[in-house]
DNA sequence: TTGTACTTGCAACAGCGTTGCATTTGCATC
DNA sequence: GATGCAAATGCAACGCTGTTGCAAGTACAA
């Protein structure tokens, strides 16, 4: 069997398997192919997003939910509640998830990132302090707009 | 029928009945307890909390939930999900509902509606259409902040 | 290669919210 | 007051997202 590279990629960017051996538990199918989806998502994948991303040979329902809540809990992976109610999964990346807004489209749910120049801070009334600003979008995305026309 | 008094007191502080009437509804008893509840609530109450504080006698779980949404539809309440992915809902309290800005308290979870100059619709990508955008605030209100001091 | 604890898949379930439809009721009008 | 009708309510059934229990399968240490 090869050995691994002598020098250890930071855990950041080594291979779904190794991280998730790294977290402690066994390297399957199901969290390998989850893992690497989720990282080479753009943006907060919901469950039902990652199943049809799976495609044909798709996890159990179940197992995916058990999944996803490994990796949160591995602290790979963060998740939130969407504006529908459903769970969203992302990478965890070190930094912070701010600084930029979230457009989420009307037709296919689906929630882009985007880079913009940082919601600015309004005039809050007196003795208000502000913690945290997140600008939120929503309206048609573009494979949409395309495919209604 | 008796005349409105000469003075229209402020919308946010008169009666129930008249704020629903104001919004160009019927005045019905579920829509009055309600309204009155939220008004005298603390904090953001979730459908269930609502159904308990109202008693023996509580409007039909429909028919609450209908309530709700109307008050959100009708600028008289906001709604957001929590971390257990419950709708919660809290009076509007703050400036003419037009504005599209919350700010919620991360100490009391009060609600407060913000009378900012329409956040900025930023550059989005090519194909996308905007529908609405809301400036989502968070951190300590003028209450807490004076009362923790 | 083997044993075992960890994972998976399946079935059943639970919570929160929604939809459809018949009945009731607020309120504008007479 | 009485009356008519759109708006609001109550009830039943449903849907979606997520969870629990348990038997069968599998990664991996030895």
């Amino acid at each position: 069997m090869p050995e691994l590279p002598p020098h250890h990629p930071p855990v950041g960017r080594s291979k779904p398997a190794e991280r998730i051996r790294a977290a402690g538990a066994r390297a399957t199918p199901a969290r390998i192919r989850v893992l690497e989806l989720l990282t080479a998502a753009a943006s907060p994948q919901s469950h039902h997003e990652i199943e049809l991303a799976l495609g044909a040979d798709s996890l159990d329902r179940v197992t995916l939910y058990r999944v996803l809540d490994w990796l949160v809990e591995a602290g790979l992976a963060v998740k939130h509640v969407d504006e529908r109610r459903v769970w969203r999964f992302a990478l965890a990346s070190g930094g912070e998830h701010g600084g930029h807004a979230h457009f989420r489209c009307d037709c296919c749910s689906r929630v882009y990132c985007l880079d913009v120049p940082a919601p600015q801070p309004p005039d809050l009334p007196r003795g208000f302090t502000l913690a945290r600003a997140e600008l939120d979008l929503t309206g048609r995305c573009a494979v949409c707009n395309r495919s209604v026309k």
